[in-house]
DNA sequence: CCTACCGATCGGTAGG
DNA sequence: CCTACCGATCGGTAGG
């Protein structure tokens, strides 16, 4: 039970922090704000986690993690290119509303992430950019996309849907469901009649 | 011919600031890493800028100038809103190409500033907003664009083309003008066939 | 989980 | 434009 108190605490720091990070910048927060916000002194969080960096990792590779299993899933099923990037949207969609710290500080704050874990992060994004890509530039040759540069493609994509994380709240006039019916009607059926 | 000096001198911090801040974070960037890259001790700068919060507040005000600079000569413009539209996107992904550390600041930065700064930087953001909005709005209205949320469309556009900051090199194989007209073909038309 | 504290570094100033 | 330095705050540790 002593267990399940401290890896609840820990787990609370981490949110906590996303949040912070997400307000105010990694470099912007400091470890006194964060015990503040968790209802601690800074020193007491040293017993639940290991350093500020530490963190930061967490919360990065969380993020990370979670991109690569999607893609993996969208690359298994049996679909059309469309249909499967229709799939992968609407996940990155679904993580943001559900996660949008955590996704903001993996977008935003992963900069501040040094040596072979900043260089481990790069490698988790790149992977992710490419099976991506591959969706892309396969969904061209098949004929079922327009014949676009595919990195532009790639990061039209990825880059149009980030926003919902700063935008998204609960008490928005627009539904999740709304919010991605749209932005897959803007992307690829486009906004023009 | 000191003066001229002296402002070329503050140029020349601004920029390598907006460099350093897109690089590492405001938060993330001293005065003497700044002082460093240009060439002087951290206290000699003090004669050219009064702080580091002034940096950072020119630097945001000149991007948000330049932004509503660029709404209102679009708006002047004879033409459908569709033609305003994408005269809008691309003077918008021009700014990335040429100042494109600036427009990063000014992108994650801002929220940096502090007082009646942060707010005036916040309504300039929302009139530059409310303008492109109006500008959908009439377009849909006139039954030139898919009848889609303003606002997920809004900022579905600006997020789309925020990549292009962090993108783009000269040594790119895509030039600016097939980047731009790519983009646009994603935002206007489509990905799909 | 806290009090007390460390060395390092921060933005900025004094004085020349 | 520099040397020398200020008070404040930083991430983190010792010890209980």
């Amino acid at each position: 039970m002593s267990k399940r108190t401290n890896s609840a605490k820990r787990q609370l720091i981490l949110d906590e922090a996303a949040k912070l990070f997400k307000l105010k910048g990694f470099g912007g927060t400091s470890m006194r704000d964060l015990a503040a916000q968790v209802g601690m002194e800074a020193a007491s969080m040293y017993n639940h986690i290991k350093s500020k960096d530490e963190i930061l990792e967490l919360i990065c590779f969380h993020v990370s993690d979670t991109y690569i299993r999607q893609l993996t899933e969208v690359e298994q099923m049996a679909a059309t290119y469309v249909e499967k990037i229709r799939a992968l949207i609407g996940r990155h969609i679904q993580l943001m509303i559900e996660d949008g710290a955590a996704v903001s500080v993996g977008n935003n704050d992963w900069k501040y992430l040094t040596g072979d874990t900043l260089e481990a992060f790069k490698t988790a994004r790149k992977r992710y950019e490419k099976g991506f890509a591959a969706l892309i530039e396969q969904g061209i040759a098949a004929g079922e996309l327009q014949p676009v540069n595919v990195s532009v493609a790639l990061f039209t994509i990825l880059s149009a849907v980030r926003w919902v994380e700063l935008w998204y709240r609960p008490g928005r006039d627009v539904t999740p469901e709304e919010l991605e019916e749209n932005i897959m009607t803007i992307l690829l059926n486009g906004l023009a009649k």
